[in-house]
DNA sequence: TATGAATATGAATTCAAC
DNA sequence: GTTGAATTCATATTCATA
């Protein structure tokens, strides 16, 4: 495997699984038959600018690079600005009404963009179902969308 | 001092100075006369979610949370909507013309935005120079905010 | 709760090999 | 130019103390 291959590995690994270190790239490369040292993870991270983010409920967290988050955040903005129709909270669920068939792509965006008041979130035709952490971020992710529209 | 007045002051110097290690606040804070451990640096960096980012001209800089830089990026969007007048580049240099009495507003957002292909700025009433770190970066940072249009 | 000292853990670099 | 092993260096955590 070529060293681009497995950067782009890496940039569809750090948004789909949660790394915490660097030592987790090792291991799931590994399962994949890829023998990898950490140093090599580690000029590839530099190389490719993930950054550490630390969470806020405990650990850490590598991530794609600012910039390239900028850019999911500006698509989310697009999307919200297109196809929003309504939002609402009930605990720390978040119900995103969306014009038809625009939901999964917000679903999707929301799972990328990793904002760390979501636990989780479920995507329909038209409905997005966002489980926060808790009641208040729940609210603060509500602000944080509305803020797109 | 209190830990929020530290956090405060963290924050500023985050944006003012290069940061490439949790000892360099250390050091900058002694100079102030603050006397704080790396042990305390690295739990204020861990609740302001500072991030470490790999600067591709070796080293690392410490960093604002992706968040509010994406703030700082709408900011920038906004205003280069707003007030530019027109962008060229010679060599490793970019020249932004903005309408009268908005380049300097437009500096300050380059500066903290810390582009890497950005090695420093001198703003006047309707012009920005930006050095870039040679003709390549000059070019993809030309680019870049061009796409804020 | 906030902190420092000591320590453990994680990450970056050096050096040699390819 | 790329990599792994060993090493150095940086950062997070533990544990004690205030």
């Amino acid at each position: 495997m070529k060293k681009k291959e497995r950067h782009q590995l890496l940039r569809e690994l750090v948004q789909q699984e949660v790394i915490q270190k660097q030592e987790d790239f090792v291991d799931i490369l590994k399962k994949r038959g890829i023998d990898i040292t950490q140093a090599t993870i580690s000029r590839d991270i530099k190389e490719l600018q993930l950054i550490k983010v630390p969470a806020q409920e405990g650990g850490y967290q590598y991530n794609l690079p600012p910039e390239m988050n900028y850019n999911i955040s500006k698509k989310l903005a697009r999307l919200m600005k297109d196809a929003f129709v309504s939002i609402d909270t009930q605990k720390e669920f978040v119900l995103i009404k969306t014009l038809p068939g625009n939901a999964f792509a917000l679903g999707t965006l929301i799972e990328t963009a990793k904002y760390q008041e979501v636990f989780g979130c479920i995507s329909g035709d038209d409905t997005v179902l966002i489980i926060c952490r808790d009641e208040d971020s729940a609210e603060r992710f509500q602000r944080r969308i509305i803020s797109f529209i």
